[in-house]
RNA sequence: GCCCCCGUAGCUCAACGGACAGAGCAGCAGCCUUCUAAGCUGUUGGUUGUGGGUUCGAUUCCCGCCGGGGGCGCCA
C-alpha cells in the first residue's frame, strides 16, 4: 500500500551509504511490531556485522554501530510525502506513515476491490493440486475430509494468489481392497444394499470390515477356520484375476458398485463446495503405467530384472551418485508385469506435464508416503522433467481417534457424514436456545454453514505436519478460536451495515471517507489487519500453508470483535466519524468474507 | 542400520534468523435497558526436551543425546 514510499526511502538510504562508503547489506522491510501507528521498519545489524568482520581496526559493537547507522540514515532521509515521522531505535529505522492517509488507502482498496481484494497478479504459471484420493467402495471418513479440505483450501489460495489452478482427484477405484468388498457383496449380500447414497456407502463399509475379518489371519485359528479363511482369500484373489482379465461379470459388478461410491463422493464434495477439474482413476492409470516402464528401461534409468524373476527397479541413490542410502531403490513394476502405485504415479506425472502442461504439481497426501514421493520426484528429475523441481508433496498428519489411527478395514473410523449431521444438530440446538430473529426455514441453511465452518476450521487451524486427535466436542466447538467465531464477526459487521442502510441519508458506500479524526486503538489495529490481507494471501500460497490464512482470518475477526465492542459506529461522535467507521466496517466485512472464502467456509449474514 | 517428521503454558496449538515467545481451552475476577454475549475486558500459568556449535542476535539453522511417531526393492 505504501510500496512507492518504501522504495523511495530505500533508494535514499542506498544513496547515502554509497556516498559515505558504508557497505550496506540488503534491506529487509517488515511491519513495526509495536501497534498503535503504522509503518515499516528495517535494521542495520547485518551491515554493522559485516563491518565488524571486515575489521577496520576499530573495535565495533554491532548493536551500537547499527544504531549509529540508523540515526545517520534517519537524518538523511528527511521528509517524505505520506510519511509522518521516522525514528531510529535499537538498530532499527522505523518509518511511520501518516495515519489518515494510510487508513483511507487501506479501506478504499478493500471496498473498491470487493471480492477481488487481495487477489494477486497472474503469475503465468499453471499449478495442479491433486487431493481427495479416497479408496472407493466405502464411505468417506474424517481423515478423507482433512485431506479434501486441505487440498481445496490450498487450491483456492494459489488460485487467488495468481496461479492458473487445476484441481485433480485420484480416487482408488481399483485394488485388492475394492475387490474384497466386491467379493463379499457378490457372495453374501447381492441385492441387499439399502436405499440412499450415504446409507449404502456406510453399509458397504460395514461389509468391508466383515470381509476383512474373514480373510485376515487370526491368532489361535482352528484348522477348519484356517481352511475357510484360505478358501475365501483364494476366491477374492480369483476375482481380482478375473477383473484384470476383463471378465464381463466382474467388470459389470465393479462398474455398478463403483458408481454408488462415486455418487457418494460427489455428494460430499458438493457439500464441501469442491469442484474438481480432472478425475484420474487408478483403474485407468494402470495401462499408461506399463508403457512408461518400457521408456524408463530404454533410457537406462530403470533396470528390468524380470529375466531373473525380479521386478523392474530404479536404483535412485546409485543413479544420483550418493554413497549414503537416502532415496534407495524403487520398484516400479512387479515381476509379473502388473502395475504398482509407483508405476501409476510416474505415469500420471508424465501426463500432468505433457497433457496438462503444468509448471507445478502439488500432491496432498498423508505423511506416510513422503518417501514414496521423494522417490517419484527424483525419478522424474532423472527422466529429465524440469518440473520435477516444482513438484511438492504436501504431507499432513493423521486424524487419529482415542482408539488409535483410523482404519477403514477395521471399521475404526469416524464418518464425515455423521460428524456433519451432528454439527448441524448442535447448531440448531444453540439457535433455538438463543431464540434468534431468524426465520425457521433459513435456520437449517445457516446451521449447515456454521456447523461446517466449525469442522473445517478445526481441520485448518493445525499445521499440516501435525496429527489431529479428533475430538468431536473440540471439532464442533463454537467458542474461541473457531469457525463460528469468525463467522460471527462477519454477521456483526453485516448487522451494522444493514441498520445503517435503513437510514435514507446513508451514502457512504460510494464515497471515500477521510480518517482525519483521532482514531481509537481498535480502529488502527483493525485497519492494519485489513491492509495485511493481500500479503498474507501471497505468503500462504508461497508456503503452501493454509494455516497461515486460518491464523490471519482469526486475528482479523478478533480485531473486529474488539472494535465492535469498544467503538460505537452508528452512534458516532458526528457524521464524519460515523461515515468513516461505516466504511471501515464495510472493508472489514469484505476482508473477512474474502478470507473465509479462501478457507472454504461460508460467510453468513445472520446467525 | 539408514531416511523423514515431531518435542514450546496443565491441555490443544502458533511464532519470514530479529525488537518483550503468542492464542484458544481449562482456572480465577468482571461486563448484556446499547450496532446480536456464538462476544468483550482483566488475570494465573514458560530455564521453548537436553548438551554443544554457527551468528551481532537462535523456538527457528548445524551436530550429538533423550523421548514420541512414520517409513525403507514387488501394499497403497
Amino acid at each position: 500500500m505504501f510500496e512507492k514510499e518504501q522504495q523511495l526511502i530505500e533508494e535514499k538510504i542506498k544513496a547515502y551509504c554509497a556516498a559515505k562508503g558504508i557497505a550496506l547489506a540488503p534491506l529487509k522491510w517488515s511491519a513495526i511490531p509495536f501497534a498503535g501507528e503504522w509503518g515499516t521498519s528495517t535494521s542495520f545489524f547485518q551491515t554493522a556485522a559485516d563491518e565488524a568482520r571486515a575489521g577496520t581496526g576499530k573495535k565495533i559493537t554491532v548493536p551500537q554501530r547499527a544504531q549509529e547507522i540508523a540515526e545517520q540514515v534517519k537524518a538523511e532521509v528527511g521528509n517524505v510525502d505520506g510519511v509522518s515521522h521516522i525514528e531510529a531505535v535499537k538498530g532499527y529505522i522505523n518509518v511511520y506513515y501518516k495515519t489518515s492517509e494510510y487508513a483511507r488507502r487501506a479501506v478504499d482498496e478493500a471496498i473498491t476491490s470487493g471480492a477481488n481484494f487481495g487477489r494477486g497478479q497472474p503469475k503465468g504459471e499453471r499449478i495442479m493440486v491433486e487431493y481427495s484420493q479416497p479408496n472407493l467402495l466405502h464411505s468417506f471418513h474424517i481423515g478423507h475430509a482433512r485431506n479434501t479440505i486441505l487440498g481445496e483450501v490450498l487450491a483456492r489460495l494459489v488460485e487467488f494468489a495468481g496461479f492458473e489452478t487445476i484441481r485433480a482427484s485420484y480416487p482408488g477405484d481399483m485394488g485388492l481392497g475394492v475387490i474384497t468388498i466386491l467379493w463379499i457383496y457378490d457372495k453374501f449380500y447381492k441385492g441387499q444394499e439399502p436405499e440412499g447414497i450415504h446409507e449404502r456407502g456406510q453399509w458397504l463399509l460395514k461389509i468391508y470390515v466383515e470381509a476383512t475379518a474373514l480373510v485376515e489371519k487370526k491368532d489361535n485359528e482352528t484348522p477348519e477356520e484356517t481352511a475357510q479363511r484360505e478358501a475365501y482369500d483364494a476366491e477374492r484373489r480369483e476375482m481380482l484375476r478375473k477383473w484384470e482379465a476383463g471378465d464381463e461379470y466382474v467388470r459389470e459388478l465393479w462398474r455398478v458398485t463403483r458408481e454408488w461410491s462415486l455418487e457418494e463422493m460427489r455428494d460430499i464434495l458438493r457439500t464441501l463446495d469442491v469442484k474438481m477439474d480432472v478425475w484420474f482413476f487408478e483403474s485407468e492409470a494402470n495401462e499408461l503405467g506399463k508403457a512408461i516402464v518400457d521408456e524408463l528401461v530404454a533410457r537406462g534409468i530403470a533396470v528390468d530384472e524380470r529375466a531373473t524373476g525380479g521386478p523392474v527397479i530404479v536404483k535412485i541413490d546409485e543413479k544420483l551418485g550418493l554413497t549414503r542410502e537416502k532415496y534407495r531403490t524403487m520398484v516400479i513394476l512387479r515381476s509379473d508385469g502388473t502395475a504398482l502405485y509407483s508405476t501409476n504415479d510416474l505415469a500420471l506425472a508424465k501426463q500432468k506435464f505433457e497433457q496438462y502442461h503444468v509448471d507445478r504439481s502439488i500432491y496432498v497426501v498423508d505423511f506416510r508416503q513422503s518417501m514414496h514421493f521423494q522417490q517419484v520426484f527424483k525419478i522424474l528429475e532423472l527422466w529429465g522433467f524440469p518440473q520435477a523441481a516444482k513438484c511438492y508433496h504436501l504431507s499432513y498428519g493423521y486424524v487419529t481417534l482415542p482408539k488409535g489411527a483410523m482404519s477403514s478395514r477395521r471399521g475404526n473410523v469416524v464418518l464425515f457424514k455423521d460428524v456433519y449431521d451432528e454439527a448441524i444438530q448442535r447448531v440448531l440446538a444453540v439457535e433455538s436456545e438463543r431464540s434468534g430473529n431468524v426465520a425457521e426455514d433459513r435456520r437449517k441453511e445457516i446451521a449447515k454453514q456454521i456447523g461446517l465452518g466449525a469442522l473445517v476450521y478445526s481441520m485448518l487451524s493445525v499445521d499440516n505436519n501435525k496429527d489431529i486427535l479428533f475430538d468431536i466436542n473440540e471439532a464442533l466447538s463454537f467458542d474461541g478460536r473457531t469457525g463460528p467465531y469468525i463467522q460471527n464477526a462477519h454477521v456483526r459487521a453485516n448487522s451494522i451495515l444493514k441498520k445503517a442502510r435503513q437510514d435514507p441519508g446513508y451514502e457512504s458506500q460510494n464515497t471515500s471517507a477521510a480518517f482525519d479524526y483521532e482514531l481509537t486503538r481498535h480502529e488502527i489495529e483493525l485497519i492494519e489487519q485489513i491492509s495485511r490481507f493481500p500479503q498474507t494471501v501471497q505468503q500462504a500460497a508461497n508456503e503452501y500453508r493454509p494455516l497461515v490464512m486460518a491464523q490471519y482470518v482469526y486475528d482479523l475477526a478478533t480485531e473486529f470483535h474488539s472494535f465492535y465492542h469498544a467503538v460505537p459506529v452508528l452512534q458516532g461522535d458526528n457524521e464524519k466519524v460515523k461515515n468513516a467507521r461505516l466504511r471501515l466496517v464495510a472493508a472489514a466485512k469484505q476482508t473477512i468474507a474474502n478470507g473465509l472464502k479462501l478457507l472454504d467456509i461460508q460467510a453468513p449474514d445472520v446467525m
